[in-house]
DNA sequence: CCCTGATTCGC
DNA sequence: GCGAATCAGG
């Protein structure tokens, strides 16, 4: 009998009303955040929570660090005062100016991000395994998916030459015979999505990364793209995440 | 208008 | 801690 409690009532909170921040759903909502998946989609994923909800979490769990539209501003000068009541719980004076560091004008050449939404690459993870302090990338740039771009002097060669001629087809190998799940990812695999979120098959590419990537080398030549000359480019590659819902 | 994330603040 | 309300940029 025990067994039965153990199966139908688990005490894991079902997707209904009184749903709380399990581990796996905080575990889920830090991978699909960090895959880049855009604070509604992860909220529909979830079921349950409001895309308010994701976002405040996902503060909260102190991984907000993503490219976000009304970010790159700061006025001096109290910009946003909120409409909410604010008592007189601060000084007329002293705003404190941070000391921003003078960012880099952005640019909007982006050679990559093809996706309006729900597509952007995944957020340069930290830099700290792969590269260790030889040969630091100077981060010149930020670009609209929130990989981090260099500088023309500063091109490397971590970015594959993106060969115009065809890519090699992924090969699949042995050590992900199976599918690599959401919860499978690491800093170390290719976490180029396949398929869609919630569908069943969905998984994830599992492949080895370029190191300094959050992708594989194929996958690396999909998601940055080189600007190849005019007449020569080819048909943006399918959306990860699904592309835009319906609706 | 739609979307996005950020922030605040009452609960 | 949670998330609706709100803000603000694209």
């Amino acid at each position: 009998m025990e067994l039965f409690r153990a199966i139908l009532g688990s005490p894991r909170a079902k997707d209904g009303i009184g749903m709380s921040w399990t581990d796996e759903r905080i575990e889920k909502l830090t991978k699909m955040w960090e895959g880049g998946a855009t604070a509604s989609q992860i909220a529909d994923e979830l079921g349950g929570v409001s895309r308010n909800a994701v976002i405040g979490k996902a503060h909260r769990l102190g991984l907000k660090a993503r490219p976000s539209p009304v970010k790159a501003n700061e006025k001096p000068a109290r910009p946003a005062a909120p409409k909410k009541a604010k008592p007189a719980s601060e000084a007329p004076a002293a705003p404190a100016p941070k000391a921003e560091a003078p960012v880099v004008k952005p640019a909007p050449q982006a050679p990559a991000a093809p996706a309006p939404r729900a597509a952007a690459p995944a957020a340069a993870p930290a830099p700290a395994a792969d590269k260790p302090a030889s040969d630091q990338p100077r981060i010149v740039s930020v670009g609209p998916g929130g990989f981090l771009r260099q500088g023309p002097g500063d091109q490397q060669q971590p970015i594959p030459p993106a060969p115009p001629r065809r890519l090699v087809p992924a090969k699949p190998s042995p050590e992900i015979a199976d599918k690599t799940s959401l919860l499978d990812l690491n800093d170390r695999i290719c976490r180029w999505p396949m398929g869609h979120p919630g569908e069943p098959d969905f998984h994830f590419c599992g492949e080895k990364v370029n190191p300094g990537f959050p992708y594989c080398v194929d996958h690396c030549g999909r998601a940055y793209q080189a600007q190849l000359p005019r007449g020569a480019r080819r048909p943006p590659p399918p959306l990860p995440f699904g592309g835009p819902r319906v609706r």
